[in-house]
DNA sequence: TTAGTCTTGTCCTTTAAAGGTCAAATATAG
DNA sequence: CTATATTTGACCTTTAAAGGACAAGACTAA
């Protein structure tokens, strides 16, 4: 989810993943994987892709923390309960 | 919220700490952290558990896994559009 | 008071994930 | 064909979490 997002927005800016990549001061590989959900997006990258792809930080950080909430819940045959659970948890606080 | 449960079993069942601790081959301290949620639950010994306890590793489960997505989502601003879209994406497949 | 239970903090080791790089292979545009 | 962009796999180092022991203290109940 969140790696086809920044390579829309990427796109979108007309960037190549050179130009990301050094911005944030890492190797084009490490963008590749990260718009195919291979590595994940530490929140440093994240607001710097943000401000790059110019949208707000809290546009992508539901996607982000969605993303990682996915991977956890991953190939978990209980995965709607426990999320089912975990949603009324954080709902009713 | 496991930790609770946890509890409430193994009251249920009359026995102490070391018993289950033996059981595990662990300490008590162990088991007492379990029971604060102050330490993580393996998945073994999850199912340790459940067998001791005479109750269903699946009754378990869920609650299990609604910790360990609670616990990374806790803090966060989003946790509740994250969940829910996570839940979809879950749900629709 | 003593025995048994439970709790808590500190410490340690091992495992796994994060966070990368590099080189080679692949695709794509001109 | 060649240059540029992207992808992929293998590898590496660093950091953080898991998993756990131990000792000391607190809390009962007898």
């Amino acid at each position: 989810m969140l790696g086809e997002k920044l390579r829309e927005l990427r796109e979108a800016k007309g960037l190549v993943q050179r130009q990301v990549a050094a911005d944030l001061q890492v190797d084009t590989a490490y963008i590749s994987k990260m718009e195919h959900n291979e590595k994940p997006v530490s929140r440093n990258h994240l607001k710097k892709l943000s401000k790059l792809y110019s949208v707000a930080e809290n546009d992508l950080l539901p996607i982000w923390l969605a993303d990682k909430v996915l991977q956890l819940v991953e190939n978990e045959k209980f995965s709607v309960e426990a999320l089912e659970m975990a949603l009324n948890k954080v709902k009713q606080k």
